[in-house]
DNA sequence: GTTGTAAATGCAAGTGCTTGCATTTATATT
DNA sequence: AATATAAATGCAAGCACTTGCATTTACAAC
């Protein structure tokens, strides 16, 4: 169903182009089954088209969150990696000390959201968090 | 009784050296009565100290977060700001529409603070959070 | 199928920050 | 005060990402 890349159908609707390197970064996207950094979308694209440029990946990362499409996440600090926002939002705590990531689900953030939105009515956007810290072992 | 600078005092006595250097990006930060950028620490040290380069701000800025003396935030996107940690740990929600900045009590993640650690035995490291997402004028 | 045009791309330079390495220097020891 | 040395700095290059601008191109209208 996620075949032939229903985010190009949606860019498509929503009047975007549909240009070759637009699609291949979709694709390399959807088709990652784990969070994709830029550099690596980049690498898969220009094997199959090698005059792709890098700020034409980023310009369409850019695009893709723009429209909700992918969620970013900074899961090292210094390099942002992404994932289609239909795949599931979750959040991630990840050990400064050792680079332990341990999945979280997205319930654990929901009274956190419904607060702001009722004390400071303001939307949060918290799809695919990263929240740095320490765990279990390298916490003192 | 922050005149001298106590974050001086704190680094000496824990080994650190007190290069000038490193005492006129603690004072900088000190002296700031809100967030400030590496660039703006820079450019102050720089006028009394023409030398200085900005690697060692950066580096003396890096010191101090891992010491906890200051807490850095990412209100902009691009661009990291900091602040003395006993100033006060605060949050800021980040409208992503028209860059407002509304400050947020420490007391609305402690809630998300406890559930981490109950749940998952995670220390999360929440001080100065910027949350991004949409103000009441700029929600649908 | 041609043509016109705004949208998207490529390129090159720029930004904020980091890093490896050789040199300098704050501090402890004499 | 002079010396030794590990820590800190300066420098230059690098990294992830962004941006301005000239060129190309997907798509709509003929």
């Amino acid at each position: 169903m996620n075949q032939s890349g229903h985010i190009a159908d949606l860019l498509g609707k929503q009047g975007y182009r549909l240009t070759p390197q637009r699609l291949m970064v979709v694709s390399a996207i959807e088709n990652s089954d784990d969070h994709i950094s830029a550099e690596e979308i980049y690498s898969q694209v220009v094997a199959r088209y090698p005059n792709v440029n890098i700020s034409t990946v980023y310009r369409t990362l850019e695009l893709l969150k723009r429209l909700s499409l992918v969620t970013e996440t900074d899961l090292e600090g210094g390099r942002v990696r992404y994932h289609p926002a239909d795949k599931g939002h979750h959040h991630h705590l990840v050990c400064q000390e050792c680079g332990a990531i341990i999945d979280l689900d997205e319930s654990l953030l929901e009274p956190l959201q419904d607060a702001l939105l009722r004390e400071h009515n303001f939307i949060a956007d918290l799809r695919h968090l990263a929240i740095h810290g320490r765990c279990v072992r390298c916490g003192r």
